[in-house]
DNA sequence: GTATGAAAGGGGATTTTTCCTGTATTATTC
DNA sequence: GAATAATACAGGAAAAATCCCCTTTCATAC
């Protein structure tokens, strides 16, 4: 029995070179390609599509590798999501899992790599890669160890979305706008970020954002 | 004939250390030991003193290295300065270069690389290590290649210090305060980066700056 | 010797940020 | 079912940041 694995990607050409490499491999086959997690919802429907494996990039349009993720995980649970991203910042990883990925690869990996890590994902249930493993680490021994030094996990996603704008040179106004929210509000949400992180100033914020690796340079 | 060589660091103990290392290679000899740039032009007075290279930290009180080796260059222009530091941003390496220094060394070389460093800063006049080839020629390609994108190098020392103050805290009237300038001067400052860095805001500087590697995180 | 240009700084207005206190609504917990 | 916590938001004030235009000084170029 082969395994049926999907892409999900909105690079055409990135999507046919993985579909194709996987296709050499006989224990598995391409169940659907998709180039966003609109598309997912859609092909998703039809019965002998499901696969048992995703491959997810994170950056595509309308919806999104995170938020594609989380509906996938929510209403198949039997489908392993494995992301496949150049994203090699914290915040998407630590997303990525929250969202119910069960591992995460950075796209230079070599086929051997990917063919193991689907492998694992498969029978184990999980995988990972160096690359995460540290960054997990590093964050289990934070949230244990040092706990009045505030945290990454324990930020919400809206404050986490709230801190990238922050990082930007949008006026609170402007990332009011584009979260929805009353200026007011973000008001708020700064107060409260200055009080968790220890920082006085929006300065502060960015640097924070900065040393976290929330923001992608 | 020995050649003599001078240590500049404020760690006694790392000094001493290096003095013991040095003192094993026949080819070399302490001249002297100093703590800060401001012992180091005392004892540069008394000519039998007066070495043909001196191993420079960045990091000290009163005057530090940068200072100190600027005040060297141009006193005693036969007296080759080394950096020997722990500083590894770019903005450090530039500046030592910039005061005149014929090499950069991170304190965790083996004593093998810095005995071939200091010999070839002795003979052939400079010594570019691996870590700061990388940055010379980024620097380098940027200058030359799109000149419109403006590069760290065309950035006055002023501009450079206050950039680093931007990335703080602080306000711009306390920024001021620590550079000896008017509020009013540094508003001109902040608007002529705005201009030549092609930002908006406060956060750009900081953004900027991160991404040259202007600050140390 | 006059033009040019950079560096330091002033006046003053507007917008943004920061701070403090307080309220309505909705979840959550006991 | 009442108490509590979290979320979204308001009013209002003070401080900081941004913007524009202008003056003086000093050095360097032509």
């Amino acid at each position: 029995m082969q395994y049926k694995v999907a892409i999900v990607d909105d690079h055409i050409l990135m999507a046919d070179a993985i579909a194709s490499m996987i296709g050499q491999n006989a224990k598995f086959k391409i169940s659907f390609k998709a180039k966003n997690g609109k598309e997912v919802q859609s092909k998703m429907n039809i019965s002998e599509n499901i696969p048992d494996l995703v491959l997810m990039d994170i950056n595509m349009p309308i919806v999104n590798g995170i938020e594609c993720t989380e509906w996938l995980t929510k209403h198949f649970k039997d489908v392993k999501v494995l992301a496949l991203t150049m994203n090699d910042d914290d915040l998407s990883i630590i997303k990525m899992f929250r969202a119910g990925a069960k591992g995460y690869l950075l796209k230079d990996v070599s086929s051997d790599e990917l063919f193991y890590a689907m492998e694992s994902v498969l029978s184990k249930g999980f995988f990972y890669s160096d690359f995460v493993a540290p960054i997990m680490l590093n964050s289990f021994l934070k949230k244990t160890k040092d706990s009045e030094t505030q945290n990454v996990l324990d930020l919400k996603d809206k404050e986490l979305e709230f801190l990238q704008l922050v990082c930007t040179e949008l006026t609170y106004k402007q990332i009011a706008d584009k979260m929805n929210l009353s200026p007011k509000t973000i008001d708020g949400y700064r107060d409260s970020l200055f009080n968790k992180l220890d920082v006085r100033s929006r300065v502060g914020l960015v640097l924070y954002a900065v040393k976290k690796n929330i923001i992608k340079l």
